[in-house]
DNA sequence: CACTATACGGAACGATAGTTCCGGTTGTCA
DNA sequence: TGACAACCGGAACTATCGTTCCGTATAGTG
């Protein structure tokens, strides 16, 4: 019920606290530790089995309780979003680089093909951009929207210098990507060239002849 | 633990059965009558909300109680399976109907756009053939298997012909578009065209330029 | 109309997963 | 070193969902 959650930071609170003092005193050195071990467990427990993971699980392989898991993070989604988030930054900072770069139409495709790299075997990622059940909540909702805009920016270059199709907008783009990504990540579709399928997308994406 | 389910057929067993005069006697009116509604409900339940919808609100929409549900279908595995197999023969049937056409490319193409119009609104197709966490099962993945047979023959054909990239699978394209309906589906996505997201795919699997 | 096999309804059960609570432990500071 | 606050662990609580059970109702039959 904490507004926000994930951010016990290291130093104290965010902004400025009522009491000071209670908020300078640096976290007890067991905390510190706990709190990485966590952070490290929950981003191969997401990645391997989605969002769905149990939290159990979570707290398992990083060697704690789950009580201890609930001081660092009040809910499983605090738990979610501080993972997620710092994975969607890369994202968002690649998308800002290829933003500004001047082969417009390159810098888009090769956007792309990092972004379905980058979805490979991390399932919370794409759950989180897929939103798989998940309320997508204040922060990762905002680096989404980051996305988009980063995105919405290459497109509209690369469609100047003609090398995207007319009418294109972010949003299909992610769709297109998350979900492929999401097939080749079932069992019944190992057979199948990931590669390929952006491939497709990327050539699909081409104007017309 | 039956080994098939939902076949509880309305005029008695499958195959002969030992004793004959049992296999013949027809169910009683209100069953027959509850049975039908549980699938219409199953139906409407399922295509809305996806196969993780509560069984009970299944009960509760056919206006039944669950135990009745329970009765016709051992398990909300089978429950699912007769629903979800009746709309898979309606594809099969088209990519078989697609596999004989004599214009291979155009068969390809349109069957593709008819693929995308049939799983849209209808979650528990998405879910079957993406085999969201459900152990795809029996008939299903037997039916699931004709869909790519007719599929990779209006692929080879169409490739013949020159219409389609050389070396796709039926599961490439299969993942493309689940994946892109998948995507669409959820509420993020409703600004996009889905309509130009399959446009898309399809430009895609044309030969390159 | 009476009788019985069949079907019905929904309370209850068991499993799973998220969250809370509290007695015991341990880091930190004087 | 002693004392206190912060922290830890995991049992227990709660909610959800699939499934089972059994007392009651009723369609079909003679």
């Amino acid at each position: 019920m904490n507004e926000a959650g994930g951010a016990t930071a290291v130093r104290g609170g965010g902004e400025a606290s009522v009491a000071d003092e209670a908020a300078v005193r640096p976290m007890r050195a067991d905390a510190v530790r706990n709190r990485r071990l966590i952070l490290e467990a929950a981003e191969e427990v997401f990645a391997a089995q989605g969002v769905s993971a149990p939290i159990d699980a979570v707290a398992e392989r990083a060697g704690v309780g789950v009580g201890t898991l609930y001081r660092h993070f009040p809910t499983k989604e605090a738990l979610f979003e501080a993972i997620v988030l710092t994975r969607l930054e890369e994202l968002v900072a690649a998308a800002a680089a290829g933003a500004e770069r001047d082969d417009a139409g390159e810098a888009f495709f090769s956007f792309l093909r990092l972004f379905a790299g980058k979805l490979s075997n991390k399932h919370d990622l794409i759950d989180a951009l897929g939103a798989e059940g998940i309320d997508i909540k204040s922060r990762c909702a905002g680096m989404a929207g980051d996305l988009e805009s980063g995105l919405e920016t290459m497109i509209r270059r690369a469609e100047a210098a003609g090398a995207v199709r007319d009418g294109i907008t972010p949003k299909e783009v992610l769709g297109l990507v998350v979900g492929l990504c999401q097939a080749t990540e079932r069992p019944e579709f190992d057979g199948v060239s990931r590669q390929r399928m952006v491939d497709v997308v990327c050539a699909g994406l081409r104007p017309p002849a």
